[in-house]
DNA sequence: TTCTTGTCACCTAGGTGTTAATAT
DNA sequence: ATATTAACACCTAGGTGACAAGAA
């Protein structure tokens, strides 16, 4: 059995409607997928790896609503069918590094597939996972045993077993749409510290270009959502 | 066949009486040990591991001659022998990450010990190779045919082979004792390029100790100890 | 006196969202 | 109008020798 690590930021994600963002040079996701493993044969080898599927056949766009008078950009709200969905990207797996290991080392602590890489370049040659911007992915794990019988290829099924985790769903996006994604993200990153702007010390300090005082708010955000009090 | 990776700086380290600082926490070898393997069977799975043995039964001190006047510290010249060897460290063992992996894997590209940390820390709990300061070790490097014979362990001697580079021999120090090995660490090593003075461009900029004018020596020190010109 | 330890500024290496410019 | 790209400041994470203080 296969048990989600960090699932309640899955959670908190899932609820805003998780994007992971896409580059022509690949893009780590966050949250990372990181799983506990129980219950395999500690003795035997696994490979490990993930896929990632379509949701459905649809291509998305942003329902983009303009704000409200002293607000410069736009809400961004829902998601809508922008129809059917583009043409099927290379459908890539990515093998979990340390592949393959006795059971007992991929049981003795957790798993983390935090050298998986998001890519929208059809022509990727680094082997990272190929997908559709503007479109909904399921991502997958699956772990195989390592059968040592010569006709292995026979037991393939039985060999295979996969655990979908739907928390773990998301839109890929080149650039954010939702705003509290974004925060969300600038929060809980680690490597977006950069980004946050309520942290209790070290301020003042450099800001962006445009960032005046008491506009940092805006400076730091394209599609604020609410600040009452600025002019 | 094994074929040792930047043997060019290795010999030219070799030359002036390779040092490799011991600490506490552990730190790397540089230049790293690295190596370019052939003849494996391509399918076959092997462990590829390092090992350090005492180079003879003698602790070492460092022969310190008085600078000239205007030098303000000691020009280290030779090495002399302090007495027979400190009881031997703990003999341990550092396998490539990498392993168990197959021939075809490890032949596909240079194969780099970047992982394998020094301690003197006998108690060390990190896995690291514990060595004694002030002694003098040669690295090995073996290689390990996993032999899927069930009664393996007869075969080990010829499943086992041992390759030793002597110009990879080293002292163990806490600190340099050679200044031209500090200096060559300084001028080859990518991570000590801070302490360079000879940089060809972006300058002038801040600049290390004893970079005249006179006075930038003192800048970079936290607590100077002696700076003519503030009271 | 000689060797060891701990802390530091300064690097390498690479993961963030931002932003302006570009593409579609 | 919307989506993508590339450069950037700002981080995390960790590898350097220098240095002062401590230990033997």
């Amino acid at each position: 059995s296969v048990q989600l690590e960090m699932k309640a930021l899955w959670d908190e994600f899932n609820q805003l409607g998780t994007e992971m963002i896409v580059t022509k040079a690949g893009r780590r996701m966050f949250p990372t997928f990181q799983v506990k493993i129980f219950g395999m044969d500690p003795m035997a080898d696994y490979m490990l790896l993930m896929d990632f599927v379509p949701v459905d056949d649809k291509r998305y766009r942003q329902l983009r609503v303009p704000s409200p008078p002293g607000r410069y950009a736009f809400h961004s709200s829902s998601w809508l069918v922008a129809g059917k969905a583009d043409p099927a990207t290379p459908g890539r797996v990515h093998y979990h590094p340390d592949s393959p290991a006795k059971g007992a080392q991929w049981m003795k602590q957790i798993v983390s597939f935090d050298k998986l890489k998001l890519t929208n370049n059809l022509l990727d040659d680094n082997g990272h996972i190929i997908l559709n911007s503007m479109h909904r992915y399921q991502p997958r794990f699956h772990v195989v045993y390592v059968d040592p019988r010569k006709d292995s290829e026979k037991y393939a099924e039985e060999n295979f077993k996969t655990f979908v985790f739907e928390e773990t769903r998301f839109t890929a996006v080149t650039a954010y749409q939702n705003h509290r994604i974004t925060q969300l993200k600038i929060a809980s990153n680690p490597f977006a510290k950069g980004f946050r702007d309520c942290d209790p010390e070290d301020w003042p300090r450099n800001h962006r270009p445009g960032a005046l005082p008491l506009m940092s708010a805006f400076a730091r955000s394209r599609n604020p959502v609410s600040s009452p009090a600025h002019q």
